[in-house]
RNA sequence: GGUGGGGUGGCCGAGUGGCUAAUGGCAGCAGACUGUAAAUCUGCCGGGUUAACGCCCUACGAAGGUUCGAAUCCUUCCCCCACCA
């Protein structure tokens, strides 16, 4: 009954797009294990797979084992699923790094020391050890062409093209699944809807060889309501390595999510209850404008992934959105300075306009490059201290720093940096 | 291996010797309206420099060549698609 509750809860929580039949009976059996592989050719994991990582989360609340697996080895060869075109390889230093990495984000989201710890395997440690010959003869036996053929991976690559390693690809799948099955009687693989022809293929290699059962859960795909990308800003993805999004751009991503979305992503990718997130529908529903249910979100999602990060960051979001400048502490300047785009200028170096352009221009920065910036002021949409600053000014009066040695940097609605005179 | 078609800015996709930093759409940015939302309207949307007009650099798979001038023509190479072998 406890197996039947987090069937009901994914259900819930709109996280069912396809399962097989006797899961429910698979997971009403007692505690099982279930896994999902997260692909290391980045150095971090992003939003997308936060979802996933959701899943195991679930699945060990319910009282099974999670097992996350790293693709050290299938990193290498890479998933044409939901990919249209073929990928240049990935080199196997990096993939080695990336996976270190990538496991310890997983790590923090699981529990490693109850009766059904988690376990992080990387497949690196079988598929490195494959011979083609048994490989050809152990597994892909098994798989006729027609079979692999019909897979959507592998037909919507048909046009475009495929290379015979990306169409192997699900061959290594199903061979970790196998693996899994045998060495740690894993039955269950989850993913996003885009694995079912994959672990399909898994559970089809699992019969025929060894007679055993296997089943699949898979999630739906994460949408927007705005068409775009989910997970996707104008910066790249959204990461959840600190270093490559800050914890503030993270909450600030999730802040932003549209009125449409929010409820959804509550139910995706926070544990809140039921009733929590029911009431905040409803909070949404009545004072949108309040954004009651995005400040829950991004709370929640925040604090599990940047953990402590959080504090500095509501201090500096409150700073930035709450008010006045002049209201603004030493504390919470001294905060934000780690938060957004930050810049020292020497003591007695005169400030000027064009001198802050220069410091906050550059890919990647508050402004793409000085052109970027000029145009900005030209249109109204650069402000110094929230104040508008007009395309003619240069000079920058000293008694605008605020606690005498800060500056706030604002390009259009919501996007800050800070200038800081050295002492 | 042969024949034919194709590779254009973040994506899609026009463009067949100068009027092309390159039509259009999407995405993005700014302003107005707002709620750090959506929708809508307006403007912008390779880079450097300039108060500005402008000037310069880089760009149409890669490398050469023809030409006063090439995304557009020629040569070689790479990649993709279709058919044939």
């Amino acid at each position: 009954m406890r197996s039947q509750a987090l069937l009901d809860e994914l259900q819930w929580r709109g996280l069912l797009y396809q399962h097989t039949d006797e899961v429910a009976g698979l997971l009403a059996s007692g505690q099982t294990s279930g896994y999902i592989g997260f692909d290391p050719t980045a150095p971090s994991l992003h939003i997308g797979s936060l979802l996933q990582i959701m899943l195991l989360v679930r699945l060990q609340q319910a009282g099974h084992r999670p097992v996350a697996l790293v693709g050290g080895g299938t990193g290498l060869i890479g998933d044409p699923s939901g990919k249209a075109s073929e990928r240049p390889l990935a080199d196997a230093a990096h993939v080695d790094l990336n996976a270190a990495k990538i496991r310890r984000q997983l790590e923090r989201f699981l529990d490693f020391s109850r009766a059904n710890g988690a376990r992080v395997v990387n497949n690196a440690e079988w598929l490195s050890e494959l011979k083609a010959v048994d490989f050809m003869r152990d597994v892909g036996k098994h798989f006729t062409l027609n079979y692999m053929m019909q897979k959507d991976s592998v037909q919507g690559r048909l046009e475009g093209g495929i290379s015979y390693t990306e169409f192997s690809y699900m061959l290594l799948q199903a061979y970790d699944f196998l693996e899994l099955r045998r060495r740690y009687d894993v039955r269950l693989q989850l993913g996003g809807s885009d694995q079912w022809g994959n672990i399909t293929a898994g559970m089809e290699l699992i019969r025929r060889t060894t007679g055993l059962d296997a089943h699949a859960i898979t999630s739906p795909l994460v949408t927007s309501s705005s068409g775009a990308k989910f997970g996707k800003t104008e910066a790249g993805a959204v990461w959840l390595d600190p270093t490559l999004t800050s914890p503030y751009q993270f909450y600030q991503f999730w802040i932003n999510v549209d009125d449409r979305d929010v409820g959804r992503y509550l139910r995706y990718f926070t544990v809140l209850p039921r009733e929590e997130i029911e009431a905040l529908d409803g909070a949404t529903a009545e004072h949108p404008e309040k954004r009651e249910a995005q400040i829950a979100l991004a709370r929640n999602v925040t604090r599990a992934v940047h953990g402590d990060a959080l504090g500095a960051v509501e201090e500096a979001t409150g700073a930035l959105f709450g008010g006045s400048v002049l209201g603004i502490s030493q504390v919470a300047f001294e905060i934000l300075r780690n938060e957004i785009p930050h810049v020292t200028i020497e003591r007695g170096e005169p400030i000027t306009v064009s001198r802050i352009i220069d410091a906050f221009s550059g890919p990647g920065n508050l402004f793409e490059s000085k052109k970027d910036a000029k145009r900005s002021i030209q249109q109204g949409g650069f402000y110094l201290n929230q104040e508008r600053v007009a395309p003619d000014q240069s000079a920058v009066d000293d008694s605008l720093l605020l606690h005498g040695r800060f500056l706030l940097v604002r390009k259009g609605a919501r996007n800050y940096g800070l200038v800081e005179v050295a002492r």
